[in-house]
DNA sequence: TTGATTATTGTTACCGATAACTCAAAGTTA
DNA sequence: TAACTTTGAGTTATCGGTAACAATAATCAA
């Protein structure tokens, strides 16, 4: 391994000037200036980042933590994010918490270890808040993304889950759906409540009646969970539309629903929250409330960012992100 | 920053004792590991693995470096290298290169000061041959993923290209396609020369004529240029079939021909490579050559984690995995 | 010509950890 | 009881850089 010490000894200097030829820091003569960089180019210099960041502090290292990396909705967030990141000069690590708690745990420790300047992440939930409290207590910069967390005060980018969601229903109602299932995630993540509060919105506003037998609860990955459409099968009045709270449980909704003979959207008609990126774009089925993802990366970057290089604590920012409700062919009016 | 002096101070020993009761390394007894240990907990010590890999020379950090995130090929990929890492105790820096050589060139700078054990990565193309050599020359152990690089010998982990492109032409043949256009990627690209030759095996099998203006080149991720099948339609006889050499060209190639008011499969039968992960499960429409992407991941990172931890220099080893024909309803066979 | 100034480079200490060596005290053996 | 082991620590040097200060040479003003 060639260090600086290696080319200063060949060019017949100080460590320290090779170090500042590096950097571009004091007053160096040009002369030595093009021997130094000469030796470097000969020897293959590769400057040593732990060494540079063990005595500077700094990693220049940022850390993109997403819930689930099989979601066109992260990844399209995380080239948002990678996007900035790179235009600000910052590496970034990526990494993948599946929804789960102790997984997400295990990354914030390492991102702890690694002294990542700043995190950018989208919590698994509420629950979230100790994980969130770790980074504050050691002084390590954040942006939560997409889902709030209740208890800390914190930059955050949302989406306006409550009034996408009340957009999904009422698009149902409008075409004389009555009942309306919600197959949404758990309680312990904010874009589920809100996405319930928005459900239960649009039935008001329409003077609907409410059926909470209509509501199922999963996680935002569990769409391998076939059993979970039995409920609803076995009322008296089965649904004759399903909301799903987000992409993947509507990719799983509707395996199941084709799984026991339904037709969709002949027999009943599907909606869900997040649209399917590239791939979804062969056959544009479902109605969707679709979020900007990348600019969901982009924005968060960009406030992680500016949190990381200005000096003094301005007051947290919340930004929320308006969704788009795009009408396609996986909803029909209600059937007499 | 609590390091181990605070800790030692606190614990009355020296920094070596707290450097021991962490690693479990020499003889420490029963009494002062306690007392170490508490007053750890109580300043919330995190150990700096920048200190700590300066050192050892060891960073348990490794590289993912994939050409397309918003790729469910990859990102399932991506899926399958995380967890082989994790459950070998390493950390994964993901990046992304999106085709793009100077991207990719960029991450392999990161990548080498970043002082990363070991990568793992998918080439843009050939050319990227001198990328590896970088890597090589730097004593970085790599696996290559998906794409073979004339010129260099590494452990690698393939899929049947070739094969699998023969099985998707040989399909169409079959439903009596004779004039079958080719949208490949750019022939800098291994798998987009074997897909060629597949191609034009099942031609001269089958005793057909393989008539070259019926190939177009695009990059693997340029599906948005629109203009690339003018060429092909403006033929005096265009095709009644188009394999699309990966995914995300065939999105685009889709598009394209529905712009046009063509009707897929009823005008022209479509196929290609690779599947579209849990996104593309709703409507499962095209007809695929599906790669078991989460092995690609999970073996390459295997394989690279075997190299890493041998001592002896084993020769490099070269993995094929075979994909799968899946006939749905993107092909017709030709009418009359 | 001389003291002051500026330009260029070097020295030393330190970032936070660990390897290698040292050393005192306690325990063992003959 | 003297000599030898074993146990449980501590000391020092080092990993590859950089900050802060020091030192020398060159230039300049008076």
């Amino acid at each position: 391994m060639i260090t600086i010490y290696d080319i200063a000894a060949k060019a017949g200097v100080s460590a320290m000037t090779v170090s500042r030829v590096i950097n571009n820091t004091g007053r160096i003569s040009e002369k030595t200036r093009k021997r130094v960089r000469k030796v470097m180019e000969e020897l293959h210099y590769i400057p040593n980042m732990l060494a540079r960041s063990l005595v500077s502090q700094k990693t220049h290292l940022l850390s993109l933590l997403i819930t689930d990396i099989t979601n066109p909705f992260y990844t399209t967030l995380a080239r948002g994010a990678e996007d900035a990141a790179k235009k600000a000069g910052y590496r970034l690590l990526f990494a993948n918490s599946d929804e789960d708690y102790a997984k997400e745990k295990d990354y914030i420790d390492m991102i702890l270890t690694t002294r990542v300047d700043g995190v950018l992440l989208a919590p698994t939930g509420d629950h979230s808040l100790e994980n969130l409290n770790q980074l504050r207590k050691h002084h390590i910069p954040f942006v939560v993304l997409d889902r709030e967390i209740p208890g800390i005060d914190v930059d955050v980018v949302l989406g306006d889950s409550k009034a996408g969601a009340r957009n999904l229903v009422e698009h149902l109602i409008r075409l004389g759906h009555r009942r309306i299932a919600l197959v949404n995630g758990l309680q312990d993540v904010s874009t589920a409540r809100l996405r319930y509060t928005g459900y239960e919105e649009a039935h008001r506003l329409s003077g609907l009646q409410l059926d909470e037998s209509l509501i199922v609860h999963l996680g935002y990955r569990d769409f391998h969970d076939d059993s979970a459409l039995d409920q609803l099968f076995q009322l008296e009045q089965p649904p004759t539309a399903i909301f799903a709270a987000n992409n993947m449980l509507a990719v799983g909704v509707i395996q199941s629903l084709r799984a026991r003979g339904f037709h969709v959207p002949g027999d009943i008609s599907v909606v869900c929250f997040d649209d399917f990126g590239p791939a979804g774009a062969i056959n544009p089925f479902l109605t969707v409330a679709s979020q900007p993802a990348y600019q969901f990366g982009q924005l968060g970057m960009q406030l992680l960012i500016e949190r990381l290089e200005s000096e003094n604590n301005y007051e947290f920012r919340k930004i929320m992100l308006p969704s788009q409700l795009i009408v396609r062919s996986s909803t029909l009016p209600l059937s007499p």
